[in-house]
Parts: structure tokens; C-alpha cells; sequence
DNA sequence: AATTGACCGAATTGTTATTTTGGTCATTAT
DNA sequence: ATAATGACCAAAATAACAATTCGGTCAATT
């Protein structure tokens, strides 16, 4: 009786442990028996909840996807400039450093075994930034705030951008610090590099 | 006799066909054998002037580098601002497509089976030309052209750039006209997506 | 009705046999 | 004599097969 649990949402509690094993290991090396044991239930009730290991996992890459939309939708400011709410934005993300740890455990991954659906998974990350951030660079072309340009082009290159700045700059340097990550991108992509 | 072959110098068909066979197969699928079929020439010949494979590769990979290096530097005309420089060799660079077959096909071979030997080249080669775009940012920066920035990590996000909008941008549009990559590249890098 | 874990077959991993390939060198051609 | 060659060898890659793991099911249990 003594460790008898709550009749707590199981289906949270399924959801939490495989968000954090596939986070520690990575789509392939987490196991359902894994997450039945890390999330104390029995395989068979994952699968009341899951069809399949994949809806698992895609569940929690559409979470990955939503808590990102709600954090800038929640940071934007359509009065202000296109250029505040894009620096304010990116300023917010890099605190968010929680949704990092998986995709960056997920790209590891990639990289190392290429495992399919963890490259899906990012694949379709990528392309829902992307599809956000074109919406509003084609809002901001149409009041005139920056020049005409192919949005879904401009916005695949300013992800680049920040993953070049992010992910990548350690082929060069040492991580950058969120400071230097926002100078950096406000230099290339607001101000431009001619001297003023 | 009538078959007889000139006393033609045999290091470089053997570095021609070598050539032609890792862009044709890439680094591993290419053997030795082949290439001394190819190069019409008996397997150790090729011995007489390569130590290994993997010689024959880089003395392969840093032709290219010269190769492109040599391009840049005939086009680059100290006097001019830096913006058309840099378009110049860009315009020069996009015609150039041959040295491209090679690194495609490597960039191919390093996701599909990542050979170790094909990554370290392409490594190689981008370290090449970060270095040889950093020198310059760096000579531009300093006579007050543009911003002072980072030249290594300045380099390096043009290089993200360019290959986002050539290699990468069949993500989402059918592969960019020459004429397009220059435009982004010079809206982007050059004036700068404000509004004028 | 909700939950479980022993159970199943498919898929993965470990192991051994077979083939391929980078590299050598005695022989041949010049 | 020197330059060139291709049969040859050990090591590495691949194929074939055995052993294990893991996603998913369901009869038994709570």
C-alpha cells in the first residue's frame, strides 16, 4: 500500500518517460520495455495510448513543433517591426534550451547510424520552421518592410543561418554565447555587412 | 605495333582516370584495379607514382582546391570594392561545374555510406575555402569596406549560404538558375533585405 | 474495464566462411 | 639497364547463417 501510486495520467506519465529516453538515447536505442519500466506501467498500456512506437515519437515531435510555434506566436508583436519580433524570437529560442537536447540528441543520431525516422523526424521540424518563419517574411515583404523575395527560399536560409551559428560553429570556434549567436545573426540579416 | 602508345605521361592518365572514376563511383566503390583499367595502364605503375589510394585521392582533392583557388585569385581585382569581387567569383564559380560532379558525389557517398576518406576530403576542401574567404573579409574589414565581424565565422556563413541556395535548395524548390543564386546571394550579403 | 507481462515472429546483431581489394615484387618487355 | 606488368598475398569487406533483441499481441489478472 505505502507505494501505491496516484491514479495519474498514465498517458502523460508514457509520454514524459519516452520524451526523456529518446533524448538520452536516441529513437533507435530506446526500447518500449524501456519506457514501460521508465514510466512504471506495463508495455501492453503503451499501447492503449500508441498504436505504434512511430506515433510515439511523432506525438512528441508534433509537441516539439507546437511548444515552438506557442513560444513565438507568444513572443510576436505585429505592431512592432519585422526585425524586433525576428531578433526578440530568436533571443526567446536560444533560452529554450529543452527542445534542443532531443534534436540534437536526434541529429547525432542522424549523423552517426542515420536512422530514418529520427531523420524524419528533424526533416519535418525543419519544415514547419520553415513554413512559419516564410509566412511572416511574406507578411513583412508585402508591407513593404524588407525587400520582395522568394519567402520559403529566404526563411530555409535564415534556419540555415542559425544552425550554421548554432549547431555548426563549433567546426570553427567554441560554441558561440547567445550574445555573440544574436550579434552575429542581427549583423547578416538586419543591418547587412557594409560598413553603415 | 600498331597499338603501339606513346611514351604520353602516364602519372597523369593514371590521375585523370582516377578522377573520372570518383566522381563516377565515389571514394570507396573506386578500386585499383579499375583505374589501371581505365588509365590503360598495368595496377603498378600507378604504384610508381602513388604510394597508397588514399595519395592518389588527395593529390586528387588539392588539385581541386589549387584549382579554384587559381580561379578566384584570376578574377579578383585588388582595386574594386569587395561586394563586386565577391559577386564576380561567384558568377565565375557557379560556371565552373566540373570540380561540382566531384564534391557532389562525395557529399552523396558521405550521406549514403560515410566513408570516412570522402568526409575528410570534403572537410579539407571547406577549410580551404573558409581560410581563402576569411583572408579576405579580413582585408575588407580592415580597409573599413565592410563591418568589423569575424572573418572565419563570416566565411563560413557565406559558405553555408552558397550551398544552401545551390546544393541544398532542391529541399523545397527545383535547383535555383545561376542568375537566382546570384541575386539571393547578393540580396542577402550585399544590400540586405531591408526595405531600401 | 483497465492493466499486465509472458509470448511470438520479424528484425537486428554477432559469428564464421567466402570474396574482393589494396599493395608487392619476381618476371617480362623495352 | 630501366620501366612496366599482373599473378600473388594478407587484410579488409561482404555474404551466409546462428543467436539475440525488440516491437507488438493477448490471455490471464486485478
Amino acid at each position: 500500500m505505502a507505494a501505491e501510486r496516484k491514479p495519474m495520467d498514465r498517458r502523460k506519465q508514457v509520454l514524459e518517460a519516452a520524451a526523456r529516453s529518446f533524448e538520452t538515447f536516441g529513437y533507435k536505442a530506446t526500447t518500449m520495455d524501456q519506457v514501460a519500466k521508465l514510466a512504471g506501467v506495463g508495455k501492453g498500456t503503451i499501447y492503449t495510448f500508441f498504436a505504434h512506437k512511430e506515433q510515439l515519437f511523432e506525438e512528441i515531435m508534433s509537441g516539439m513543433i507546437r511548444e515552438l510555434r506557442e513560444l513565438a506566436d507568444r513572443t510576436l508583436r505585429p505592431e512592432l517591426p519585422f526585425a524586433d519580433n525576428l531578433m526578440e524570437v530568436l533571443h526567446k529560442l536560444l533560452d529554450y534550451r529543452e527542445q534542443h537536447a532531443l534534436a540534437v540528441k536526434l541529429a547525432q543520431e542522424v549523423r552517426d547510424i542515420g536512422t530514418p525516422m529520427a531523420r524524419e523526424g528533424l526533416e519535418k521540424v525543419e519544415r514547419a520552421v520553415v513554413t512559419y518563419i516564410s509566412r511572416h517574411v511574406n507578411e513583412a515583404s508585402e508591407k513593404g518592410e524588407i525587400k520582395p523575395c522568394d519567402p520559403e527560399l529566404t526563411a530555409f536560409v535564415m534556419l540555415k543561418t542559425y544552425l550554421a551559428l548554432t549547431a555548426e560553429s563549433h567546426h570553427l570556434h567554441m560554441p558561440l554565447t547567445k550574445e555573440e549567436v544574436l550579434d552575429y545573426f542581427r549583423t547578416y540579416w538586419m543591418e547587412g555587412l557594409a560598413a553603415r
